[in-house]
RNA sequence: GGAGGGGUUCCCGAGCGGUCAAAGGGAUCAGACUGUAAAUCUGACGGCUCAGCCUUCGGAGGUUCGAAUCCUCCCCCCUCCA
């Protein structure tokens, strides 16, 4: 392989990529870039398995803590960032180590996305509430009116994506249909190394999951969502609060749960997560795979990696 | 010991003679995914040589053309009375 531009290391939640990356660093000349659209928040920290402010002191994370739990982030927003970072990283002499679980966010940066108006909170305000008034299913046919390709590729039920759709024909008076197919999307197709962390065992990764949720109550977890809730600018809608644990964690300290509920449904929450990166991950080409469950991975990827990176093309 | 209520497919739970491999929910598995993606949504979900067949509704018998549904006995569970 020529020398590549970058490393991605990608896995399901609770595979180990952290403590992977942390080693490939401490024996290759790379710096980590976070993939992880929960990790950009700040003030959360436990229920995102966030690496420790101690251990990010040793070796810097970046895209982690960019952005306030009230603020939006996004996949478009993400790949600007990763390739500022990158192109930071390189201009060092060093490698970017590209490390996550958000496998929307890997796709887009090396695929790229049509060019699309940004997301419009009033404008999407403002769709909910028709929602409310005639139904989804209203505005689904709405849009077969006005983008049937669209409409026909959007299932009715799936009420973000008909929100979307109606969003960027308002604001730009085109079709996503059409955006799609004029703007090229701009892609980055530099060589990466793509590697791929994942227990071999399915039911390894499920227990791992329940013993992590549960350690992280023991860190305090309800506390750091208690602490969110207090600020009083957020809620459950709020998309950064939406993410797994989160959003359990602050349904039962509202009372719609109580702790055995919550933490069950919280575990649950996050093997489907997993379940759904799995997905992502199968489709993922050109990477090679590794067992997170083997003794010797770490030395496996690090000499993998290290024989990538001193090869010339 | 007596009086009731109940045991249904991995779990919860509906069904109360045929239209029942059995509603619904959950779990699980598979899939989709273009500025919310730790999101949102879809499908499968007893087995098979799969437009048909086979095995399931605590167990064993019985009634009936036909039973998860009715009857008998037995085994468990819950509530109440002793």
């Amino acid at each position: 392989m020529s020398n590549p531009s970058a490393i991605f290391l990608m896995g399901p939640t609770a595979s180990g990529k952290t403590d992977l990356a942390v080693e490939l660093c401490a024996h290759l000349p790379c710096d980590i870039i976070s993939v992880d659209s929960a990790m950009v928040y700040r003030g959360m920290d436990i229920g995102t398995a966030k690496p420790s402010q101690e251990l990010r002191r040793r070796i810097t994370h970046r895209l982690i803590d960019i952005r306030d739990p009230a603020d939006t982030y996004s996949a478009a927003q993400f790949r600007l960032d990763a390739l500022r970072e990158m192109d930071e990283i390189r201009a060092h002499g060093r490698s970017p180590l590209l490390v996550g679980g958000t496998m929307l966010y890997f796709r887009a940066l090396q695929r790229g996305l049509s060019v699309l108006p940004s997301a419009d909170t009033a404008l999407r305000a403002r769709l909910d509430a028709q929602a409310q008034e005639i139904g989804w299913a209203a505005l689904h046919e709405r849009l077969a009116g006005i983008d049937p390709v669209a409409a026909r590729r959007i299932h009715r039920n799936d009420p973000q994506r008909i929100q979307r759709a109606l969003e960027v024909y308002e604001l730009t008076s085109r079709t996503a249909t059409e955006l799609y197919a004029q703007n090229t999307a701009e892609t980055w197709d530099k060589p990466v190394l793509k590697l791929i962390v994942v227990p071999s065992d399915r039911a390894v990764l499920h227990d791992r999951i329940a013993r992590r949720f549960s350690a992280m109550l023991e860190q305090g977890f309800l506390e750091e969502v208690e602490g969110l809730r207090r600020r009083g600018d957020l809620d459950e809608e709020t998309p950064a609060l939406r993410a797994v644990g989160y959003r359990q964690a602050w349904g039962h300290l509202v009372g719609k749960t109580n702790c055995e509920e919550m933490a069950k449904s919280a575990i649950i929450a996050t093997r489907q997560l997993a379940k759904r990166q799995f997905t992502w991950l199968r489709s993922e080409p050109d990477a090679v795979w590794f067992d997170s469950l083997d003794k010797d991975v770490f030395n496996t990827v690090t000499k993998f990696c290290a024989n990538a990176l001193s090869a010339r093309q």
